[in-house]
RNA sequence: GCCGAUGUAGCUCAGCUGGCUAGAGCAGCUGAUUUGUAAUCAGCAGGUCGUGGGUUCGAGUCCCUCCAUUGGCUCCA
């Protein structure tokens, strides 16, 4: 007997050699019907896989991200096995479940795969799933396993397999497919009832531009059609919310293929959305010592060469202006910091000094690749809300801290709660990707490190996510597909002062190498309202909302009373629009709910008369009847409740 | 940049397997209507069907080029 521990702490004494839906049928046959993975000891192990120590065992469900793992990786399994079916000579790399759903990379070779044969894989899928083939698992000799493939002319497989020890490799079968696996399998196919092939797309094998293009194939499966059709809906329903789609409506922002590629125009409901949420940082950053600079849009090329840009970058960016003077160059800037570390330099400092805090909405040209534009999310000109402390090592620390703090309390302002902080890493196995000793590099990250600690922010690490001169605690967000966006950004670089010999005089006499941090708190204007707006629908906080209330008046007898309430708001401060067309109330009520405006005010004989005016909310209806005054109250109330200090 | 998809009026879309002067709704303009909480009625105007080339008696429709958008990949200061 063998004591299997579960996770609410009971002990379960089975067979040696139970298998994990045999303990599931113990918990209940029920449970064990939903039953779809498990892992045992923290490793993943088939439901079938006989147990023969004790160890705690973890059973997974749909429910589960674990179950939807093995779920989603069994699925590419049998698309595997139906591409084989309709494309013998394909060869299969890799196939892994992924957040939502699965992907396989195949290389159809003379083939390609098209939408249009998407409707025929689905068939054949479903067909084979309805079979329910089991997954078994069966250890393989490297030397076997590499035969096996050579056989198929498969150097993808071969490769992945001269990569892995003898002995631990493992193949999976399942009706007459096999391929090369490492585990965690649902128990059989039968349960995969809906499947739905989203896309395909180029991907270089092992993720190299330098290797062949693969064919990737994106799927999703569930285990009821109708989950399928509630995830679609979903889908839908989310790219009603897409900015692309919502800045179109609203009139933010335009693009013209005239003036360029990913260079967005602001129309002037963005612009002055855009110069609000500008206005709330430049607030915020005053309190907090900053002082504003302003750089020119273009750069000596020595500058970017000093800075370590140009050598970077310099080949993948907008290329040199040149001028009437014979060899001279200049580049449109990529960023700010070069500027900003010639305005320290432009006279010397003290520690006493120290930290200055220099700020800019700084407009920055990057020539991003055509396939990566993506909406106001990556664009080739953006305005980043930039600026560069200088301190003294000892400042290092707090000054960071107040950062965080900075970008905390910007994020709360415009409702952002679902964000994640991460701090960015250089990629340890590629060390000469980035500038600066390594010496430089240890204390960055180990600043950042502990700040972020010291804080209290949940912190996930990622690799390789560094910018070139220095590590980054970054500040990530989804849009509304799911997709990950940085917006804040703090970075520590001790990289660009040594370039750009940077120094302040201590207070023992002596020359010293200042800090720089490097911090944006949107990160960028474009990509931070682009996620804004899928964020709030359109549905901005008041304070930002370009347009704030409308008068709506039932006819034009009522145009001086109309004409008096617009005036009484304006002395408010509170923005007003007024509807005078010839059209009747309920019509101007439904534009106004499309345009999305927060309040609507209703003008008629009854308001005139009373000297009050009819309230209704946006995505509400009518509140009531209220004096200007109490209006006034109401919508300054609700700034207040969104944003604090301002 | 690479693989796939898309591109018809300001917007959202229809236009089957190529066949007369390319359609609709909304927006716009004109007129009527003076209106009470999500679309008043009528008329008018609006398109070199993304661009350039080709096939054909004939191209919005088929083929190629380029441009733009888009789902991914790579990249990302």
């Amino acid at each position: 007997m063998i004591k299997i521990t579960l996770p609410d702490g009971s002990i379960k004494e089975v067979e040696v050699n139970s298998t994990p839906m045999d303990v599931a049928k113990l918990i209940s046959e029920g449970f064990a019907r939903n039953v779809i993975s498990a892992s045992f000891n923290e490793t993943t192990v088939e439901t079938s896989t006989q147990l023969a120590t004790d160890g705690s065992l973890l059973l997974y469900t749909w429910k589960d991200e674990k179950g939807k793992e093995a779920f989603w990786h069994s699925s590419a399994h049998v698309l595997a096995q139906t591409i084989l079916h309709f494309y013998p000579n394909a060869k299969l790399t890799i196939g892994p479940a992924i957040e939502r759903g699965f992907y396989y990379d195949v290389d159809f070779g003379n083939n390609t795969l098209k939408e249009e044969d998407f409707v025929k894989i689905e068939k054949q899928f479903l067909e084979f799933a309805r079979q329910k083939f089991e997954f078994t698992m069966r250890e393989v000799s490297k030397a076997d396993a590499l035969a096996y493939y050579k056989e198929q002319n498969n150097e993808f497989k071969v490769e992945l397999i001269e990569n892995l020890e003898d002995g631990t490799i493992t193949f999976c079968d399942h009706s007459d497919f096999t391929d090369l696996c490492r585990g965690g399998h649902i128990p059989n196919t039968g349960i995969l009832k809906a499947i739905k092939i989203m896309s395909v797309a180029g991907a270089y094998w092992r993720g190299d531009e330098k290797n062949k293009q693969l064919t990737r194939v994106y799927g999703i499966s569930f285990p009821k059609q109708k989950e399928l059709k509630e995830y679609l809906v979903l889908l839908e329903e989310a790219k009603q919310r897409d900015h692309r789609k919502l800045g179109k409506e609203l009139e933010l922002y335009t693009f013209s293929a005239k003036v360029g590629q990913g260079l967005p125009l602001w129309l002037p409901k963005g612009a002055a959305l855009r110069d609000r949420l500008e206005q709330f940082l430049k607030k915020a950053q005053k309190k907090a010592g900053y002082e504003m600079v302003i750089t020119p849009h273009i750069g000596h090329k020595d500058l970017y060469v000093t800075s370590g840009h140009y050598e970077k970058y310099g080949e993948d960016s907008f290329q040199p202006i040149t001028t009437p003077k014979d060899g001279e160059e200049y580049l449109l800037k990529p960023m700010n910091c070069p500027h900003h570390c010639e305005i320290f330099n432009h006279k010397p400092y003290s520690y006493k000094d120290l930290p200055k805090r220099f700020a800019e909405f700084g407009t920055v040209y990057r020539y991003e690749q055509s396939g990566e534009l993506h909406g106001l999310t990556r664009v080739r000109c953006f305005t980043q809300d930039d600026a560069h402390i200088f301190c003294t090592p000892d400042q290092l620390d707090q000054e960071f801290k107040n950062v965080i703090d900075l970008v905390l309390y910007v994020f709360s302002a415009l409702g952002f709660e679902d964000f994640s902080a991460q701090v960015s890493l250089r990629d340890p196995e590629n060390k000469e990707k980035y500038i600066g000793s390594d010496e430089n590099w240890e204390k960055a990250e180990n600043a950042i490190i502990k700040a972020a600690a010291d804080k209290g922010l949940k912190t996930v690490v990622e690799y390789g996510e560094a910018a070139f001169y220095g590590p980054k605690l970054d500040f990530m967000v989804k849009d509304v597909l799911g997709r990950s966006w940085q917006l804040g950004t703090i970075q520590v670089d001790y990289n660009l002062p040594e370039r750009f010999d940077l120094s302040y005089k201590g207070s023992d006499n002596q020359l010293h190498r200042p800090v720089m941090i490097h911090r944006a708190p949107f990160g960028s204007m474009e990509r931070f309202i682009a996620i804004l707006l899928e964020h709030t629908g359109g549905n901005f906080p008041l304070w930002l909302m370009p347009e704030q209330v409308i008068l709506l008046p039932i006819s034009e007898k009522y145009e001086k009373y109309t004409e008096k309430v617009l005036n009484l708001l304006e002395n408010y401060e509170i923005r007003t629009l007024v509807d005078n067309r010839n059209e009747k109330v309920g019509r101007k009520i439904r534009d106004a709910e499309i345009s999305k405006i927060p309040f609507m005010i209703i003008i008629g004989e009854k308001e005139e008369t009373e000297n009050t005016i009819s309230v209704r909310k946006h995505g509400e209806g009518d509140i009531g009847t209220f004096s200007v005054n109490e209006f006034a109250d109401i919508i300054n109330n609700e700034i207040k409740k969104t944003i604090q200090n301002f």
